[in-house]
DNA sequence: GTGTACTCGGTGATATGTCAACAGAAGTCC
DNA sequence: GGACTTCTGTTGACATATCACCGAGTACAC
């Protein structure tokens, strides 16, 4: 067990500020993107990375893996989704065990409607504050943090030391 | 209406990387949070400010503002943390419509606990991979984004334009 | 005072997310 | 082939968050 220093006053403005953009952000994206299309943040989620993959399918894994979400919230939010016939299902050719998720024409119809407000929101209230150096800067610093953390924080060597 | 530029790939880069980090970074605290205290990410960011407040009593609406979250998700969260003998309430002596949010002696027990391994955990996922510099600098974008963004996205200035 | 608008906290219905468990299929090793 | 493990997606029960609303109290103008 290392000695847990306690975070000092400089690193809990960080810390605080750190989750305060990303709480307040969300939230004001969310209401943007609700207000003007109708579109919850989760299912633009999922309706973006369908519209750029080729003919709008996907594989109900690969979905997944590109918004980070656990496999049974992706099931419920897709159930939710076809329901409102944004999307549908489909059996996948490749591999019995797996599905696919298509765009339909009204989910296409309904990203294509939302992205352009939302992306200008995004960029008012992110983007626009920044410099080009400091969004480098930033990518560089998010990506390392990304990419150490561990996918699950109780495997062998990191949860008994 | 603004003609809104699509996000290039180096801004897209950007954005995904900065709601993967903060996705996985939180998923991360919040498994070994649980695991090694039994608190869960809501209880925790109750129980700190409760921790820090004199007496650990905050008037209900003051520890809203401080995790900055709505009233009746703070509300339910207090009156599960209740039932689990965290913390209490009591009256407001100088608002008749306020209320008191009180840690227990077994809160106070539980986050003393719990902090440790947590703020340890916070310097592993995230300080341990930023130089001083680079906190800085995260603080000055981290806060300037958040003082630009609109309490209410539909107000009236924003909102019709 | 009285009327009005606003603040504060809470409630129940609903929406969404998480957890444990399952079934079927695919991969692996012998 | 057979036994075993892993992968994939779904489901239902449960936990948590959001929404619309209410009721009581306060602030303020008059």
């Amino acid at each position: 067990m290392t000695d847990s220093r306690w975070l000092d006053a400089r690193e809990a403005r960080l810390w605080q500020s750190y989750r305060d953009a990303y709480r307040e952000l969300m939230r004001a994206l969310e209401t943007r993107l609700i207000s003007n299309s109708g579109l919850s943040g989760a299912d633009y989620a999922l309706l973006h990375p369908l519209s750029v993959a080729e003919d709008g399918v996907l594989r109900t894994r690969d979905l997944g893996k590109s918004v980070g979400w656990e496999r049974s919230r992706l099931s419920h939010q897709v159930s939710r989704m076809e329901k409102r016939g944004l999307v549908c299902r489909e059996e996948c050719v490749s591999d019995a065990r797996g599905s696919m998720v298509r765009l339909t024409d009204i989910g296409r119809k309904a990203i294509e409607a939302a992205a352009p407000d939302h992306v200008d929101a995004v960029r008012t209230y992110f983007f626009d504050h920044l410099t080009p150096e400091e969004q480098d800067q930033l990518t560089t610093v998010l990506e390392r943090i990304v990419n150490t953390i561990p996918t699950d924080p109780c495997a062998p060597s990191t949860c008994d030391e």
